[in-house]
RNA sequence: GCCGGAGUAGCUCAGUCGGUAGAGCAACUGAUUCGUAAUCAGUAGGUCGGGUGUUCGAUUCACCUCUCCGGCACCA
């Protein structure tokens, strides 16, 4: 029979099994109603969980970290209730917590509007009140099935369908409404309270392919009281203040106008704080054994063609034309560089060689991305291509991470995530050379001690990358820095 | 590109159930020398993003288009 061995190293002893809940209970009564939720051995359940064999246990209650991820989901879940209780008809998909709150994604034909967002609010509100208990059900893969295919949850099924053969299939009821779900969730509706607000309509797709149908998605955020919300609240207000695009107009660095769209008018301040920045990027290059070089803007298709770009990203390149010739504005300046590689014979002694540029740049960027002065269609990168030979990659890859860090340091961005992006599907190269490739930057950051995470599938088409995302001030990621190993450009475009 | 929202004075925004538009701040002029986010009085400033249609008449309605905002997809 189970002994519960508890946080504290306190052990209870119980002659038959016992549920989270009951646990908790033999503790204390006051436990009991705070308990939201259960840590057995390590893994998050519900306090409904029964425990039949010796474990560790923690009572997660509003005080944990782990209490308030469970909030959002919960929240997720009491959303999608009102929102079908209000609109029947719509189909629930799939609403997962997230940093700040939660989102779900409904299938409808009438798009929701603004209004409707304070309607299903107070839906949620009233749904809080009720205080529905929340029960776990295991079903079989079949009646499951048929479950969701006779209420019309097409997107459900298609979930259900998805779930490995050997997988539980749970379903969480409120009420009368009953969603799959792994879990766990609070004990009841009620305990969500009153820390909630939804915050916005997006579009998204249905499994994030663009090839599928457009889902409504609603974003809500979500705390433990008012008061953590009326306090996220306010960082976000003052957050949106210090918003670079408002900043811009504000202190007349620059501005941006309809003839233009995604490129920048600086105006004197801010074209000022440019060049100061740049000076200080030119110094540490100069100090880092880096070549200034420049290159020009306007490049013949057929160097392109060879690189690839033209295939890859030719929908993308704006391009210009003269004497029945098709030039490409250059997009990126690795193939110019290597031009500047191809001038007279190169020996093993003029390795490492480092081409440094403030390479301005034409990207058709897609309409929708265009945002501020983050993602433009002209710019300026702050681009080197170092030509090294094998057995020097490791510590060119070492001595740049250092450069950067020290760069990021300078201008005070601490919170900096490292991700290895391997080979895409669309690529060129051999599986061998990628291999080589992946493996050398790999070696890299591990070199470097440095924690990291796996991005499969998101290396560029020539070669794996290192990524180095930062924060704006509205806590949107954005990549920044990026080292990649390409073994594959050089012989596409002659240099050897 | 896709879904949704928005584009009205230099800025932030209100408004017209169709009869050519307003506020605050900024600007300018004059008074005040007091203030340190807003002293008083006055003046000027907009083909209401662009196009087409309906209409006697459109900024207001319809359609198309451009740009921006929030997401999604994309991101060499």
């Amino acid at each position: 029979m189970p002994t519960i061995t508890l946080p504290d190293g306190s052990r209870r002893e119980f002659d038959h099994p016992v549920s989270v809940h009951d646990v908790a209970a033999d503790i204390g009564p006051g436990l009991a109603k705070a308990a939201l939720a259960g840590k057995v051995d390590g893994a998050l359940v519900d306090t409904s969980h029964v425990i039949d064999a010796d474990a560790e246990l923690a009572i997660i209650t509003a005080r944990d970290e782990e209490a308030l991820e469970l909030m959002r989901h919960d929240a997720a879940h009491v959303m999608a209730q009102a929102v079908q209780e209000l609109y029947p008809g719509t189909q629930v998909t799939i609403g997962p917590a997230i940093e700040d709150g939660f989102y779900y994604d409904f299938a409808r034909e009438e798009p929701f509007t603004p209004e409707d967002l304070g309607k299903i609010e107070a839906r949620m509100h009233e749904i809080v009140k009720r205080d529905l208990p929340l029960e776990r059900e295991v079903l079989g893969r079949d009646e499951a099935i048929r479950v969701f295919g006779e209420i019309g949850e097409d997107y459900k099924v298609e979930i259900i369908r998805d779930i490995p053969a050997g997988e539980d299939i749970s379903v969480y009821r409120q009420g009368d409404w009953f969603d799959v779900c792994r879990g766990p969730h609070l004990p009841s509706t009620g305990k969500l309270g009153k820390g909630f607000k939804l915050m916005k309509l997006a579009g998204a797709y249905w499994r994030g392919d663009s090839d599928n149908a457009m889902l409504q998605r609603i974003y809500g955020t979500a705390w433990r009281d008012k008061k953590e919300l009326k306090a996220y609240l306010h960082r976000l207000e003052e957050a949106e203040k210090r918003d670079h695009r408002k900043l811009g107009k504000v202190m007349d660095l620059f501005h941006t106008q309809e003839e233009a769209p995604g490129m920048v008018f600086w105006h004197d301040s801010g074209w000022q704080i440019y060049l100061v920045i740049q000076d200080y990027i030119r110094g540490m290059l100069k100090q880092h054994g880096y070549q200034e070089v420049h290159t020009p803007q306007v490049l013949d298709r057929s160097l392109w063609e060879k690189s690839g770009h033209w295939d890859k990203f030719g929908d993308m390149i704006f391009t210009t034309h003269s004497e029945h010739r098709d030039f490409a504005i250059k997009p990126m300046n690795c193939p110019a560089h290597i031009q500047i590689y191809n001038q007279g014979l190169k020996s093993y002694r003029d390795l490492p060689l480092r081409l440094a540029e403030f390479g301005t740049c034409h990207r058709n960027e897609p309409s929708g991305t265009l945002h501020g002065l983050m993602r433009v269609r002209n710019f300026v990168q702050d681009d080197a291509h170092i030509f090294c030979s094998e057995d020097q990659i490791l510590g060119e890859v070492s001595d740049f991470i250092d450069l950067l860090f020290k760069v990021y340091a300078d201008f005070g961005f601490e919170d900096i995530s490292v991700k290895l992006s391997t080979r895409p599907e669309q690529r060129v190269g051999e599986e061998a050379l990628w291999d080589k490739a992946e493996q050398a930057l790999e070696n890299a950051l591990k070199h470097k001690g440095m924690a990291f995470d796996l991005q499969p599938g998101e290396g560029a088409f020539y070669g794996p990358k290192i990524e180095f995302n930062l924060r704006d001030c509205l806590s949107r990621v954005w990549q920044l820095g990026t080292i990649q190993l390409d073994f594959s450009m050089p012989g596409r475009l002659g240099a050897h």
